[in-house]
DNA sequence: TCAATAGGTAACCTATTAGTTACCTATGAA
DNA sequence: TTCATAGGTAACTAATAGGTTACCTATTGA
């Protein structure tokens, strides 16, 4: 859970998600091709995101294929949704709890 | 969104955002007691969820009472929603288009 | 009033992150 | 076959993150 919303904490890396979802099957050339900083940088936040399996890649040839992963995300969305009601659940038993007069 | 990420990024803030959602206006001292780190670092937790909005305080008297928001929350949560949306639009775009036979 | 309590600041240390350059390996096409 | 291309590895640097101790300030209750 670390490692994807690390991952995630990156504008470039999020701009990597889109270009590769939206190019599934790309190079890493490809990608460099969106950012100013060196390949080598690219790759380092490319590894990111596979340790974060936000990406997996397949190599064919001499070229690296990218693929986005959209699974971290359902499971982010799906304990997120947990949580968010969770969240919400904790605010309404406080709001019952301070409407009821009991103390702090 | 780097430092709503980043500030979700750690297990321990992750926890204190439990904690304090369970204990509203609770105490700086309140959360250290579920920390074996010094208070300093606590502290400093709490500076970044303060940052990314997760958490808000008041002083009152010589304590600081800590409040969870969730408005950070809800808007990543539409964010990440219309993201996600948009991912699988791309995923059945690509789908459709192999399907149609067209080349890469 | 004065000591205990709650919190804040400063200075420092270490590990991690994000970038760099230099160099190496393997594939594919002329 | 040989050279341009795609990618990978190593070693280094600078900045940031996360922790520490020491010390300071302000409130509160006995």
């Amino acid at each position: 859970m670390d490692k994807l919303f690390q991952a995630l904490a990156s504008a470039p890396r999020r701009e990597i998600l889109d270009i590769v979802r939206d190019a599934p099957g790309c190079s890493v050339t490809h990608v460099c091709r969106y950012f100013d900083v060196s390949r080598i940088a690219v790759m380092k936040h490319l590894a990111v995101l596979e340790e974060a399996r936000l990406l997996v890649s397949e190599k064919q040839g001499r070229t690296r294929r990218l693929y986005f992963n959209a699974t971290p995300i359902q499971m982010i969305y799906e304990r997120w949704t947990t949580e968010f009601s969770a969240m919400w659940a904790g605010r309404l038993t406080e709001f019952k709890r301070r409407v009821e007069g009991d103390k702090t």
